[in-house]
DNA sequence: TCTTCTAATTGACTTTGGTCAAGGAGGAAT
DNA sequence: ATTCCTCCTTGACCAAAGTCAATTAGAAGA
């Protein structure tokens, strides 16, 4: 098995048994649009790591009214904090666009953060910037507006420390972006014309074009606790 | 000096080295209302433990405004997270019910934290409870409305296994409960005058009394992921 | 007790976003 | 090409919360 996946944080100093038991254990799966990993409550026994596509976790009331806990790209992981929670998943799963998911016992994550102090400190790191993450996303959704929201969001999509013209494509489907943002689609498409009169950005489908960062960030960054660039994007890399 | 702040989570395995060096280092202060503690993007050397009183962490930006991170009560820490973030504050505090506060460097916990696996479990543990309270706190802003979510943080003040007549206090001002919850003090007081009328509470300056809370878990609990009474409050303790 | 100051409430109005319903655009399958 | 289906957009309307301004209630101090 390709064991490229694990050298994203927080593995980078997991051990050789972790790995080797990885090797065994680990489970790399296709899986279409749709498909539900696991629903809140359930119990967990595994964690997972995105190799490609896009993972939802979400919640839903009684109603089925949803909440989008995260949005997840290639490279992370989710699933990790049953382990601190009697194994129970704290939300539900879907892959909303296509790929290849690796699950992983919680049992050998279990075992070798108890074991190995340097992965538990990675793993205290990477809460923290998730940490850090929802407590930006929280202020956001109190002091942006649904255009700003947006234009935020596109921002955190490109290289902001590249001048001159770019083209952000969207990752997914504008319904769940809007979900994402905690907006209705209709919000979101109302939302999206307004932010291109206000910054001259050109939209064409999925795709966003602009000439340069500056209006985007002046318009959307005004009601932001923090300057742009966005100092958390860089840490992650 | 009294150890007794420190048999909370997640000091309950620290070693002896660490509570000698506490001892030596850490240092407990009276602190009035207003006081601020650090600012966003200071040069944090400190982490801190409530011992009496409330604390606010927030953020604010360039013109002014204002938003919550969180408001914390007696017995819990924060400013840990410095730890992982090259040592900057990543939000301002200010004791908003005067108290007293014990600061401890975090170069102590850094090195507790470095040689024992035990705590840095614990400490993950509570990072997770943290981030799933977040998730809750997002999820609430984008599906309850604001009687629903004054109801829902009247509820998680008292104790939910009790049945009966029940008396609240607010624990702080109304104007910062507003702000805890993500709203206006204008908003704040129309909504508490609609939950009244929906759920018979009565209000009386700080304090609420209601015969029981079945009507304001049914109110507020509706446009809620999880089941009354919350599972994370019995966990914590 | 009286004064002063801040917190809280209330009213009138505006803005924002949500809701409901109807089309339209684009992709995949036939 | 045609059909179907899903996603997206648009319009008309509504509800919720924010804003601005005026008042009142309550607590702290003189």
């Amino acid at each position: 098995m390709d064991m490229s996946p694990f050298q994203i944080p927080p593995f980078q100093n997991a051990s050789d048994v972790f790995f080797k038991a990885l090797q065994e254990h680990a489970h790399s799966q296709k899986y279409k649009k749709g498909k539900i990993l696991f629903v809140h409550e359930d119990r967990a026994n595994f964690f997972y790591v995105i190799q490609t596509g896009w993972v939802k976790l979400f919640r839903e009331t009684i109603d089925g009214t949803q909440s989008i806990v995260d949005i997840l790209p290639a490279g992370h992981l989710f699933g990790e904090t049953a382990l601190f929670t009697q194994n129970l998943s704290p939300y539900s799963a879907e892959v909303i666009e296509p790929g290849i998911i690796i699950s992983i016992p919680l049992k050998i994550l279990k075992k070798e953060v108890e074991s190995n102090n340097k992965l538990a400190l990675d793993m205290l790191a990477s809460m923290t910037r998730y940490r850090h993450q929802q407590d930006r996303e929280i202020e956001h959704r109190t002091i942006q507006n649904a255009p700003q929201r947006i234009g935020c969001f596109l921002l955190r999509l490109t290289d902001q420390n590249k001048s001159g013209p770019a083209i952000i494509h969207l990752p997914y489907d504008k319904t769940l972006v809007a979900a994402r943002l905690g907006m209705q689609p209709e919000t979101f498409s109302r939302a999206l014309a307004k932010l291109k009169e206000k910054t001259g950005i050109r939209i064409k489908g999925a795709t966003v074009e602009l000439n340069n960062l500056d209006q985007l960030s002046q318009y959307s960054c005004a009601a932001c606790s923090s300057e742009f660039p966005c100092k958390d994007l860089q840490a992650a890399k």
